[in-house]
DNA sequence: CTGGATCCATGATGATACTG
DNA sequence: CAGTATCATCATGGATCCAG
């Protein structure tokens, strides 16, 4: 069985037609998304994509793999198998946060009730917002800590960055339940100064000021004007 | 029935899978694209998108309009409906570009023999190729009649415009049939040298030189490098 | 335990015809 | 012109099962 196919094409010689023939089946640009922050386990995908089928999974991923989005390291011997982006899968990323951009101005709604959430799809969330909003200041670290993960949020100076992992000499750590850290990311900023039950903030008071400053942009503030399209209307 | 209603929704609370809920569903963002070059009527995006049936170019279009992305002018006594972008609508052409933009290095694939092409869709992949490789010479207008339609492709010092309508004075003429234009642009540029059965190119002949010089990188030409991700790996 | 495969249910889409 | 109605098909969701 033919299982690496794509399930059905537009049909048209058309660059959009052909690049959503490619990209635009469901879930495909979240598993991609998911593998931006370096490879993954199966498991661990269908982890962090919530709902989705090991059926769809396989499917898509081995679609990711024919059209060399995604490559699949088996080592013999090895029953895990580490998923990756090919170098054709990084350059999405410039595309995700297209997506992600305007969706920060026109998608985004607050969580509902129950919703599931990840960290790192906050955090990615969070980074962006702050280098759309062109925040800007000293260089810092940022370390966070959750659900036996860790991911550090930096700005060097110029830029902001997420990786996953630890660092030394964090300006600030922050360590939390998921689900207090979505609530404490996902609620109003000034809700943010309180004390919270299931998370803690730890570093210099003038640090935590700045980190709490900073981020008071997500998930609403404002961002920096965008560049307008040039096609004529 | 609500017909207003997206279909799915992934169900997380992430940025990422909030975006994909309003823009992922089959076909919407052809809808979108066919949209940005003007408005369009029922019927005018029924026959550009090719495949779509009726039923879910409503359902499309409604959530669009339900979601703030299209407007539809319903003028009394008329039965036409001009379907537009909203502004929100408007942000997404960045969004459409990075996307074909992966596409342009990732996805583009000679067209089958028969497969269907439009000119507004071809055209609007040259003016992005353009746009990328950096193609830069004096302000130019290139007119192209096609299909009883008619475009212009120009460039005005410092970005490349694609617009309908007529021109006064263009530099250059094209004159094709949907199918000679089609042949013309997706095939290699050195067959553009020769003389097509059903396409006219009039204009200066240093004028002329310069269009299929520039166009050269079309479809598959060098393009300038991007700016990568800050996201660890 | 990971990395799937299989079976069935459902809902989204495709094809075609028809209407205010 | 701008849809609606009906039926067919196929992709996806949900659950369970299995091999290494």
């Amino acid at each position: 069985m033919d299982t690496a196919r794509r399930t059905q094409t537009y049909g048209h010689y058309c660059l959009m037609a052909q690049t959503l023939d490619v990209l635009g089946d469901r879930w495909t640009l979240l598993v991609v998304r998911d593998l931006v922050h370096g490879p993954r386990r199966f498991t661990d995908l269908a982890d962090t994509l919530g709902g989705i089928t090991p059926k769809t999974l396989t499917q898509r991923l081995r679609a990711l793999e024919h059209e060399g989005i995604v490559a699949a390291d088996r080592e013999a011997g090895r029953r895990e198998v580490r998923y990756r982006l090919t170098p054709a899968g990084q350059e999405l990323v410039p595309v995700l946060e297209q997506l992600a951009r305007w969706g920060l101005r026109n998608a985004l709604r607050p969580p509902e009730p129950g919703e599931p959430t990840h960290p790192e799809h906050l955090l990615w969330a969070l980074r962006l917002k702050l280098e759309d909003a062109g925040a800007a200041l000293d260089p810092v670290r940022w370390l966070v800590r959750v659900a036996g993960e860790s991911h550090v949020l930096g700005f060097d100076g110029e830029r902001w960055t997420l990786t996953r992992g630890e660092t030394s000499e964090p300006d600030v750590t922050v360590t939390a339940t998921r689900t207090a850290l979505a609530k404490f990311l996902t609620g109003p900023p000034s809700a943010r100064e309180a004390e919270q039950p299931e998370l803690t903030v730890t570093g210099g008071r003038e640090a935590v000021r700045t980190m709490l400053d900073t981020i008071a942009v997500f998930p609403f503030g404002p961002g920096r004007a965008h560049r307008g399209s040039n096609v004529g209307a």
